[in-house]
DNA sequence: GCCCCCAGAATATGATCAAATTTCACCTTG
DNA sequence: CAAGGTGAAATTTGATCATATTCTGGGGGC
């Protein structure tokens, strides 16, 4: 009768990393990192059994992952019970751009009637790593600086559905993005982050739209012309 | 609706049964009509061993259907491994309505570009349907054939991306809509969709593209208004 | 060159483990 | 004495794993 765990939770503030989320859960944490920032590349396959070992995880765990990653349109059901990471073509990028265009921009609205001056600044630190990261020709981290930028912003939007169809859409071109970035780097930009934290400042809700919708606009024009060459 | 059980192994008979898709496919799309006509209610709870005897299926396609369903938007999961039909807010209406009315009158305008006259006949004959079910007070073949109506025009748009979107999109406020609809009836439409196929019958792209931002504005609205009082 | 057979991977099942909510008895309190 | 709250046990439900089955694709034999 007093075989109960009395050893097992008893005072711990657990130093441990994440006791309480669930297998499947970090898995596809895992694979999102990696379809986001460039790890998987377009075209790539990727098998149940191959995830399972590079990953340590059990099978169920990362059936579960994949298919949410595919109903995220992050991974592809190849038809025949093969899964791989999505090609894009040039009409896919057409709509892309048309759609984040219009949600991000929306959300940048919104966001901007609500940021504090805290959160502006925050945001700023984040656009400052982004350029170290520039300047260093550090590719994973632009495109983790840059993903942390819109996505700390549309936090502030209190928009839950629409911020969850923008990270959707992230997953969609982030491989893609990840190869152009690696092919001709991260030069090119004028910058449209430091328009969007200049206009938000100034409480300029519809120039802060518009910056983002041109950072947007350019983003997808480089992947789109990137692209063009060769895939 | 019983569904019985065993629908996996169908005689070899019928080659068009459907010894090719795979359970957890069946069952995904047996859940998502489901939510989509409003067999589910807002904030019905929704458990695994509960389907699995509902449906007959098995424990791991029913656990990857509803990840999917997750991964949709379809359904919620409520923190403690609890999984139910979300609510919608009247900020989540708002945002539903804003991205569906960007979206869909784009898809509506791209759309009007490509159909052909067979084409629109098939919508139009989708739309008598639908006001059948409006006259004889058919709840269920309403929401049927309006989900056909919007469906059958985007699948024309040669938008994937966009498309699919847009189900997802549906997949959100599908459950309200019943509850609005089983409450109010279905009249109180001046039909767009009439708007809709004689815009597209005059070769008017962008008077397509207003008139679908109209229906989906006014079907929000309702949905908006309905929910107001209680829930 | 075509067909059959085999290997490998994905799908599906059931059992087992863990967690959370619920139930219910017992104690406290008005 | 009755009513309500607290705590643990029990049931319900979700998560994970090991295993069996099925399907796809390729290679060898005819």
């Amino acid at each position: 009768m007093s075989t109960t765990k009395t050893a097992a939770q008893s005072g711990q503030t657990a130093p441990d990393e994440g006791p309480k989320l669930p297998a499947h859960e970090i898995v596809y944490q895992q694979l999102r990192a990696q379809i986001l920032f460039g790890e998987l590349a377009p075209g790539q396959a990727v098998t149940i059994q191959g995830l399972t070992e590079a990953l340590g995880a059990g099978m169920t765990p990362v059936r579960e992952a994949i298919r949410r990653l595919i109903s995220d349109g992050a991974l592809m059901f190849q038809g025949n019970r093969r899964v791989s990471v999505p090609v894009l073509s040039p009409a896919d990028i057409d709509e892309l751009s048309f759609v984040r265009k219009t949600i991000e921009s929306e959300l940048a609205r919104r966001a901007s009637l609500r940021m504090n001056a805290v959160q502006i600044a925050r945001l700023e630190a984040i656009d400052i790593a982004l350029d170290r990261a520039i300047s260093a020709g550090d590719v994973a981290g632009y495109l983790v600086q840059n993903y942390s930028f819109h996505s700390e912003l549309y936090a502030c939007a209190n928009a839950p559905i629409m911020a969850d169809l923008a990270d959707r859409l992230w997953l969609r071109f982030g491989p893609s993005l990840r190869v152009v970035c690696g092919r001709f780097g991260t030069q090119s930009f004028p910058d449209r982050h430091k328009d969007i934290i200049e206009a938000m400042r100034r409480g300029e809700p519809e120039k802060v739209a518009q910056a983002m919708e041109k950072d947007v606009a350019q983003g997808m024009e480089q992947v789109s012309q990137g692209l063009g060459g060769t895939n």
